[in-house]
DNA sequence: CTCTGATATGTTAGCGATAACATATTGCGG
DNA sequence: CCGCAATATGTTATCGCTAACATATCAGAG
């Protein structure tokens, strides 16, 4: 308390971060100039943006944009819910998301779901609480109070990955029991007619659950007499699940010829357990699985599967984004759109 | 313009979001009652909180948290910088956050660098600019701006994944260069002794580059004259640039009985190409990766390699950060921290 | 010279919430 | 039945920024 007592305002507290109001008066002008020279190209004397800039850097002033937004109504930030952050496909989605949004002002703002929909519920309301632009969800599958949150919040909103029969509004997706369908005609065209599908044992992937009905599905639409669906884990299941769900097939089916995976990861995990158990793919049994990650073209053998568009499915539900939150800020109308992006099934050393 | 007049507040535009005021007056309270109501347990009568609880719920009230943390000075946020998107091992780290922060009312903010400083200085930028309550980056390099940018920031800073010579404040990682010194170490117990490194051509991975390091100084250390470092693809490398790069070390050093891969991916990509070329692994060529990847004890045959604890490396970060945050609100002085994680060879079937 | 329309800057009034400080209201011991 | 502490609620003043609307300056047309 002897030493010279300093301003209040500026010396408070282990120096409180400066403000605009702080940079406005070292630079000798009005926040808003300061304000404008942070921003686009609102009309500035290079001589004042200079004396700005130097009296940021200075001060090593940062902006508070979350001050900004709340006066602005502009967060530039956009919510993206993935089930998982350790599945390149949706890796490869919000990817695409990324480079939709390069140069829109916008970021991601993620969160992951764990597959579960009462946690994608939490994820959106926490996220609605941040006013974000826009939100991107994954799959069309909701808990009625998220779905009720959805439509209510005033923002566009795109559902991907799926094409849900009610739809909130936007939709950029495929359907991933028609692409099930598909791979099952294509063993069948290779020859294969006892066909099983492996996958986790629970509904919450809805994907996974698609694809399981599109399998059945084909199945009943070939005349091939048996569905063979071995279950075995919690969705979205690991490599070595399928690792283990392959034995349990050939132990309960052991005339079964292939084997679809709910996905390439397990597709993987029985591949590798069917060479440590000798077992030659695909002599003895075909793999197939879905999704087209890189470990598939990878490994050896490469493994037949179905490449679904992930980054596309990003890119497009960005640039479809923007078209929305540009319409909605022009007050005009942004009638629902729904994209269906392509698939196709990619032969390769497995079947 | 010949409807009734509505009130501007409440009718304008397509039903702007209500606010907290709109709430107050329908349930009969100030806002500030609501506030009180939304939040932890402030004295509020049970029958005012159901009142206002029905005022949410009749209006789709969202609360608006970038306006609340404009009063408050809490953002509620953590901004967690990684590498990429697409590394099992980052993922644990920011699963070992997330775990972490469970409870604490705190989120992450996810950005990623894709391994360039020049866009972790660009991302620091944009996320200090929301004023997060404290910040994670990976590894110690950054650019001379960046690294203003977090001793300025004013927040808790955590420097993981690698221990820097001169860290901005607290730390929570582990030496690369050491990991890769005890795994030649091991190999050449295993009694490999021409032993390659397999990596990136250039140095911006620098957690790659303190394993190339501690490669070349164990080798040194044990005797071994001759240094073999093949360089193939930008890192972070891929399984298909791992499966290259094998080919080329052995046209060039084909005397070489192990090679050490800067990660487990493309330690894969190297077996990968062994099996499909023929090359019996260990007994042609032993291999050894980094990382521990979930990939790497499921393939056939399993892969050498080095455990270092991601999940544990984010975990502590995240009770670190909240130690941090804690002591700093109180104005207690929070000493710089540096916490050591440990790691281990995990000897596998490919050595 | 005056007027017009760029260009550059300033002023005022919030954005929607919360901190901090009142002010009721209630319960209960004395 | 008074007074004091605990409980429940209201008031006021920001938080740091930007929209919207002035205002000032200046070049060149008329």
């Amino acid at each position: 308390m002897s030493l010279t007592a300093q301003s209040k305002k500026t010396t408070d507290a282990r120096a409180a971060s400066p403000t605009m109001a702080d940079v406005a008066k070292r630079a000798g002008v009005s926040t808003m100039t300061v304000s404008r020279a942070l921003r686009d190209g609102a009309s500035i004397a290079a001589e004042t943006r200079d004396k700005i800039k130097l009296a940021i850097e200075d001060l090593g002033y940062v902006l508070d944009q979350s001050a900004g937004s709340l006066s602005s109504k502009r967060t530039g930030f956009v919510a993206v819910l993935i089930p998982s952050i350790n599945n390149s496909n949706f890796a490869d989605t919000s990817r695409g998301l990324t480079d939709a949004l390069v140069g829109s002002g916008l970021q991601l703002l993620l969160g992951y779901t764990d597959y579960s929909t009462e946690k994608e519920e939490e994820l959106i309301g926490s996220m609605l609480r941040r006013r974000p632009e826009a939100i991107v969800v994954t799959g069309g599958s909701h808990t009625p109070k998220a779905r009720r949150l959805l439509e209510k919040s005033g923002i566009p909103v795109i559902e991907t990955w799926d094409l849900p029969s009610q739809p909130i509004r936007h939709v950029v997706g495929f359907s991933n029991a028609e692409a099930s369908f598909a791979l099952v005609h294509h063993l069948h065209g290779q020859g294969y007619r006892r066909i099983a599908f492996i996958g986790g044992t629970s509904n919450q992937d809805t994907r996974g659950a698609d694809r399981r009905a599109g399998y059945e599905i084909a199945i009943a639409a070939l005349g091939l007499k048996e569905s063979r669906v071995m279950s075995f884990g919690t969705p979205p299941i690991s490599g070595k699940q399928g690792g283990e769900a392959i034995v349990r097939l050939l132990e309960q089916w052991p005339e079964c010829d292939a084997a679809i995976c709910v996905s390439d990861l397990s597709a993987f995990g029985a591949l590798m357990e069917c060479q440590r158990r000798g077992w030659a793919v695909p002599q003895r049994i075909a793999i197939a699985g879905f999704g087209d990650f890189e470990i598939s073209n990878q490994c050896h053998p490469r493994i037949t599967t179905v490449g679904v568009h992930c980054h596309e499915i990003g890119n497009r539900a960005g640039k479809l984004l923007l078209r929305a939150i540009e319409g909605e800020r022009r007050g005009e109308p942004v009638p629902a759109e729904t994209i269906v992006t392509d698939y196709e099934v990619i032969s390769r050393e497995t079947t």
